[in-house]
DNA sequence: GGGCTGACTGAACATCTGTACAGTCTTGGC
DNA sequence: GCCAAGACTGTACAGATGTTCAGTCAGCCC
């Protein structure tokens, strides 16, 4: 079988080292290198660094795309819970993807704003849901509400260098901060913060 | 008077376009012609593109760090808002030091790390205090609660480009947008989302 | 075995990058 | 009026960047 595994590595590679200096100011060589192949086969597999990162942008995506766009079946704060949990989990299980995505977003690269669309849109369906179940308060903004969804969830992976070396003393993802972020996120929207 | 018009024009231009293109992916000489001014000229004022960004930074640090580090009377949920509204009014003076530090933020510039931990540390105190009043929840998280009020306000700034083109339908720092956007985080943080 | 397809490489390219340097023009102090 | 300081420019350079190209090698089909 002709091996796509030097393929492979070079999206993965393509991962980590965009995710660790960012997409713009890595360049193919450094991808290359990191995947122990020349900077030549990366052109020929994708054709240019465009088509690198729209293959990286593929590769993070999956997994978040199926954890956000699957229907639930659970209700009310319990169905934010749930969501919740579940992008943890494909949080916690794909850190270079979540590293990689996170510059992404703020870099403005075709796939992220695919990712941000979707969320949004899930976000505002959800809202919505909510909203017709008499769960949400009747004079929440909700384009901003679903907003401030999406950034407390995703500003931390975007912000994740900055938040590990001035606020956290370890890994975002890592198991425990990643519980405690979850919990003050489910806190924050279902009581506030203040009594 | 020896004008340092062109030093000013350049950390104009540099803040402009910085603030549009992201820092690294941005070049000297498209800093230089923004502010019609030859690229030696950036070299001679500011050493190198480093010392740029460190002039940059100091620019658009100017006005967040007053707002941020002043002493205030006003207390409680009070005192809240009137942060809020402080914040959004240096931010819709200035949108261009927003861009930009929006982007210095998650492209870990040493001034935006600055900014950071004046924030983090502002924001502690702030949570603090409101504890020892007895306004804040006792079982609530305080990192993670400060974090949330960072990402709440900041996040927005780097995810710009993003936000205006798929979110809303025209700038973030224009004035009604700025008004929801700050009362929906008033809203979150003292009642949650849901009832 | 012969030939084809596609993974893979090294060397080369034009261009862009940050920076250095030598020199000119402007201006305020004497 | 002269001079020194510093704002400012054009040119040059070494290195990095994305991409091209000719060519090698391994495995599959006939």
């Amino acid at each position: 079988m002709r091996s796509a595994k030097g393929r492979d590595s070079i999206v993965a590679a393509a991962l980590r080292v965009f995710g660790a200096g960012g997409i713009d100011s890595t360049s193919l060589r450094e991808v290359a290198k990191a995947a122990g192949v020349s900077p030549a086969l990366v052109v020929h597999h994708f054709g240019s660094k465009e088509g690198l990162v729209a293959a990286a942008d593929e590769a993070a995506l999956a997994g978040f795309a199926t954890a956000y766009g699957a229907e639930q079946t659970a209700r009310g704060p319990d169905l934010l819970r749930l969501r919740a949990e579940q992008t943890a989990r494909v949080m916690q299980e794909r850190p270079e993807a979540c590293a990689y995505l996170g510059r992404a977003l703020v870099e403005g690269t075709p796939g992220s704003a695919r990712l941000f669309r979707l969320m949004i849109e899930g976000g505002r369906a959800e809202i919505e849901a909510l909203a017709e179940r008499g769960a949400l308060r009747e004079d929440t903004d909700r384009l901003w509400a679903t907003l401030q969804h999406f950034f407390l969830i995703w500003a931390p992976l975007s912000f994740m260098p900055l938040l590990e070396q001035e606020a956290l003393d370890g890994p975002l993802l890592e198991r425990e901060t990643l519980d405690r972020w979850v919990n003050a996120n489910l806190d924050l929207l279902k009581e506030g913060l203040y009594r």
